[in-house]
RNA sequence: GGCGCAUUCGUCUAGUCAGGCCAAGGACGCCGCCCUCUCAAGGCGGUAACAGGGGUUCAAAUCCCCUAUGCGCCA
């Protein structure tokens, strides 16, 4: 991408300062964590401030659950904020629903300053003027009707009590975006309406109060989605008559499902707490977000937070959508999984298997637990995918599938095979690997001595001490029963099919 | 409807600012082979793209113009 760098601060402060501005009003959306991402990776890597600011002026649909669940999440990703609502900061308070002072001090300086205006209009004229407008093949533009209002019609008006909204006048000429992606985007301000920046209820609209809070917060930078583009033009308007300086501007793209519309509930999950619980890693995702759109330039894929800090450049980032492409996040998520420990793997796994209530494998001691994980850690690509296999390490004893029966009955000299099994693993008694190893390899030779493939004797084996036809490596296995262990398990499982208590089998004893 | 942004393999992208190193590189996915007690994992290999059309130039994915498509915002 092309660049538009420029080290001109927008604020009086010296260094970068940030801001992600959520609505409580759902749980942290992955487009949004997204957004939070950059704008934290900016604000470490450049050693400015992350600003957490919530927007929560719609009482309505805001709520104190979603807002734990937006900074817990943000929390979990490892975004953490240097000012916000909870922690307070020297530009607080931090939540709109605080400032509306603010905003109505605003408005009022506007209104005096003819830099804004009353409109009296109702949503119904409205919609029937820019009806007869569009019929008459027009386009439709708030038509200033009401700054046209003489004084006394004003003032009767006000005193009849009729409601009204605060529109912004804008002023002609050609407005610019600054836009670190995208260069200086210009539009003629004939094509701006006169927007609202205070509804007939009260409320300033969403764009006054974002300039106003990022004017009194200081924000240099404002890093948000794409969506939010043609808005910026108001805003540069607004910061400009309220006398301030205007920020840098970067509109990132949106993330988008494969169908190309916005991502949405009918993509599937879209919260970042669905990913958690689905069992992603927190250092998955956020590489995995940080890489739709941005490019270290070289080859490298897999980061963790620390790394992207490092290595963060806005130069990196793509201005075209980004796709949100499940198959990658989970490849990078079994990547970030092999690259922790085993016991790291088991202390992420407890959460699940607590929810999932496995008792059997909570109460196992450590060093078995962690065998088990270590069996089954390679072919996890989430959390979530450990469990399932976990599970043949908590069954009892006693049990075949039909899978595995039907496997055993296609087998010739089961009971041979079977007696060679049980009489190498009870000749052993350590559950070290280097035991479980010598035990495979001491099957494959005697497999070999008869003429046979290794598979004609560790097939069963696995069906033996398993009772199922998939599962983990032989050698964690044994390691997990212990050789003696393991020769139980044979024998109860395969009791009513061959009787191994019988020294003498049904082919006699081979050795 | 107006305006704005975007457009390289199915997907994420490198390359575009400083035209030749690009018969376009990497990754995911998919396909195949190897390995193998199972399921996998892993290793190796393959598949596949510069939206279209004009122009500028000795040379264009890269510069200019037009068109198309997608998305966004405003109503």
């Amino acid at each position: 991408m092309v660049l538009f760098l420029e080290n001109r601060r927008s604020n009086s402060l010296g260094y970068p300062r940030v801001r992600f501005a959520p609505s409580p009003t759902g749980k942290l959306h992955l487009g949004s964590a997204r957004t939070a991402l950059f704008n934290w990776l900016f604000a470490r890597h450049n050693k400015g401030k992350m600003i957490l600011r919530l927007e929560d002026t719609d009482a309505l649909r805001s709520s104190k659950d979603f807002e734990r669940d937006i900074t817990d999440s943000l929390t979990w990703m490892g975004l953490n904020w240097d000012e916000g609502p909870d922690i307070g900061g020297p530009y607080a308070p931090y939540r709109q629903s605080a400032r509306l002072e603010l905003y109505r001090k605003a408005a009022e300086g506007l209104l005096s300053d003819k830099k804004a205006y009353r409109c009296f209009c109702t949503p119904e004229e409205l919609s029937e003027r820019k009806q007869k407008t569009i019929a008459q093949g027009g386009t439709w533009r708030y038509d200033r009707k009401c700054l046209h209002l003489e004084e006394e019609g004003e003032k009767r008006l006000l005193e009849e009590g009729k409601p009204y909204a605060i529109r912004f006048l804008v002023p002609p000429g050609e407005i610019t975006v600054k836009d670190l992606l995208r260069g200086d985007i210009k539009v003629d301000s004939k094509e701006i309406d006169d927007f609202i920046i205070v509804r007939s209820d009260g409320r300033a609209s969403f764009h006054l109060a974002v300039v106003v809070d990022d004017i009194s917060m200081k924000i240099s930078h404002v890093i948000r989605g794409d969506d939010h583009l043609t808005n910026s033009f108001r805003h540069v308007l607004l910061f400009d008559a309220l006398g301030s300086p205007v920020p840098q501007f970067l509109h990132h793209s949106l993330m988008v499902g494969v169908d190309g519309a916005k991502l949405s509930k009918r993509h599937g999950a879209t919260s970042v707490s669905d990913y958690r619980e689905a069992g992603y890693l927190p250092s998955a995702l956020v590489n995995y977000l940080a890489l739709l759109s941005w490019s270290p330039g070289d080859e490298r894929e897999i980061f963790t937070l620390e790394e992207l800090t490092e290595e963060f450049d806005v130069r990196g980032i793509s201005a075209s959508k980004a796709v949100f492409d499940i198959d990658k996040l989970n490849w990078l998520n079994r990547r970030h999984i092999q690259r922790l420990s085993t016991k790291e793997v088991v202390q992420a796994l407890l959460p699940f298997l607590k929810k999932e209530g496995k008792t059997e494998l909570l109460s196992l001691p450590e060093e078995k637990l962690e065998i088990a994980v270590e069996s089954v850690r390679k072919n996890m690509q989430t959390l979530r995918d450990a469990l399932e296999p976990l599970d043949i390490y908590a069954k009892p004893a006693g049990y075949l599938s039909p899978q595995a029966k039907s496997e055993l009955e296609k087998t010739e000299n089961v009971s041979e095979i079977m007696e060679i099994c049980v009489s190498t693993l009870s000749s052993e008694s350590s559950s070290d690997s280097e035991t479980a190893q010598r035990i495979i390899s001491t099957l494959r030779n005697k497999a070999k001595e008869r003429g046979w493939s290794a598979k004609k004797v560790l097939w069963p084996l696995r069906l033996g001490m398993t009772g199922e036809t998939i599962g983990p490596d032989l050698v964690y296995l044994i390691m997990f029963w212990g050789p003696k262990g393991a020769a139980e398990r044979i024998k109860k499982n395969l009791g009513p099919f061959v009787n191994l208590d019988d020294k003498e089998g049904p082919r006699g004893n081979s050795e």
